[in-house]
DNA sequence: TGCATACCGCCGCTTGCCAG
DNA sequence: CTGGCAAGCGGCGGTATGCA
């Protein structure tokens, strides 16, 4: 290996070391939704840092902590959910039909890795700081939950509410049933007095009889508008008020039943398509609550939206399992440059960006960019496709979907273990049937199940890869 | 001995900028 | 747009200490 001075970046014309020196040039990513990226990537050596840019971390030492979710951070956090929520519905869904409904609603996929989404509230005035809660509830909420119904990864997100309290956002994968969830979140806000607290609060507002609340009614009506827009759902308002005074009635009703020992301080979100809870659940937990807008602005007009803001969060904002830290976008390069000779792969990759280049050209709208993005300095591009990616793949670049498909496959088993591969005989069945290109599988065992049942899934090379033995 | 608290090292979250 | 980077620092978690 060459030796490669770090942190000293090549100056332009850039002198190669000697063989075999090399990095990988062009890299298309495919990422889990519809977004397709085509950017250069260094192996090899460090990039320097300018002198702005050491100026900036000296100034960026004394910088303290906002309390927001800063857009670096939830780049990486959208990262990990997207290939974690994906890794899952691979699983889930098999062969990754594209009704993906029924595997969510399935009582029989309960049992398995399953993506909930829960939010966490307090039922009355916070009495103790951040740190408290998430130390002594949230952590004991999670670790109930590793306990009681086997969760094994999970992802929390603390935000302020309206009225000042803290509130979660979690996301767990396993399937737990919300009155188990609301019973014990319920029991360990009784411990630190929420309860007692809440019974007081509403049985003074319902001292004359039922009196729903206004500010209550819409705030439940909100939330109900904004799912159906993540999700794509047709929204009645005049039905989903109904609704949510129906509920109101019964929930003061329940409260009056159980002495306003049980308030509905949990929720979930139910599940249908994996992809647009993938969309819903990202987009909510990366919200950077406005943190770009004060950033934004001068001293004089800060005051202002200050007063507007929420208060900050003291402390972590968000935390996960160590298990779904570093899951990575499947990615593969398109094109290898050598001593600075570019190589152009003749695979299936290179296929696919060039396939999404001329379905671009083929829209030809005038003043749209036919949802590409290009940055010409960089030669970075990043398309947006109608459809996701994998859908395409699998009618068209068969190799590329099977390679696609393995990446979440092996995802899944770093995860939750080494587990037989019972799904992947359908996965091929149905790339097979369904595609133009076959397989050519005459060197492999015939029983595909059992061949793959017996082999251990310690590392990518030690799996049936359909594609050492296929003639491309 | 068993539990609670204190301590401390290290992990990981944060920042803006830049290269690609 | 994305990933990588250095380094401060909050806080997590493992371990030492204190105490009954």
């Amino acid at each position: 290996m060459p030796t490669v001075q770090k942190n000293v970046a090549p100056s332009y014309p850039y002198t190669a070391p000697a063989a075999p020196h090399k990095y990988i040039a062009h890299v298309a990513k495919i990422k889990p939704g519809k977004r397709v990226m085509v950017y250069k990537k260094f192996i090899g050596f460090k990039s320097s840092k300018s002198e702005a840019e050491l100026l900036n971390l000296e100034k960026g030492k004394n910088g303290e902590y906002n309390g927001f979710m800063s857009p670096a951070t939830s780049r990486k956090v959208r990262k990990m959910l997207e290939n974690w929520l994906k890794a899952i519905e691979c699983e889930l869904t098999d062969t990754w039909a594209i009704d993906t409904r029924k595997a969510f609603t399935d009582p029989a996929n309960h049992k398995r890795t399953y993506p909930t989404f829960v939010t966490l509230t307090l039922p009355a005035r916070q009495m103790h700081d951040d740190n408290f809660i998430k130390r002594n509830l949230l952590n004991r909420f999670i670790i109930n939950l590793k306990l009681q119904s086997g969760v094994e990864h999970y992802f929390w997100r603390a935000e302020p509410q309206k009225n000042g309290n803290i509130h979660f956002h979690l996301l767990v994968d396993r399937w737990i049933h919300w009155r188990s969830i609301r019973h014990d979140w319920n029991k360990i806000l009784a411990e630190h007095g929420y309860i007692e607290a809440y019974k007081k609060v509403q049985e003074a507002k319902h001292a004359k009889g039922y009196t729903p609340d206004r500010k209550e009614y819409f705030a439940r009506l909100n939330a109900l508008r904004e799912f159906s827009q993540h999700t794509k759902q047709p929204f009645d308002q005049k039905a989903a008020g109904v609704k949510v005074q129906a509920a109101m009635r019964k929930a003061y009703e329940e409260g009056i039943k159980t002495g306003w020992t049980d308030p509905n301080s949990t929720d979930i979100h139910a599940i249908e398509k994996v992809e647009s809870l993938t969309a819903y659940v990202v987009k909510y937990v990366t919200k950077t609550d406005g943190a770009d807008k004060v950033r934004d602005l001068n001293e004089d007009q800060t005051e202002e939206i200050t007063t507007t803001r929420v208060r900050k969060i003291d402390g972590r904002i968000w935390g996960c399992s160590d298990g779904i830290r570093n899951l990575n976008h499947f990615e593969e390069a398109i094109a290898e440059e050598v001593d600075f000779q570019t190589f152009t792969y003749d695979n299936q990759a290179f296929d696919f960006i060039r396939h999404l280049e001329s379905e671009a050209e083929k829209k030809n709208d005038k003043n749209e960019d036919n949802g590409v993005w290009r940055d010409k300095e960089s030669g970075t591009v990043i398309y947006e496709l109608d459809v996701e990616a994998h859908i395409i793949l699998k009618a068209l670049f068969p190799e590329l979907f099977v390679k696609f498909a393995q990446h979440y496959k092996q995802m899944y088993a770093e995860l939750y273990g080494q587990k037989p591969f019972t799904n992947v005989e359908q996965l091929l069945c149905s790339i097979i049937t369904e595609s133009v290109i076959m397989f050519d599988l005459s060197d492999k065992p015939a029983d595909l199940s059992n061949y793959v049942q017996s082999t251990t899934l310690t590392s990518a090379s030690s799996w049936f890869d359909p594609l050492e033995s296929a003639p491309f």
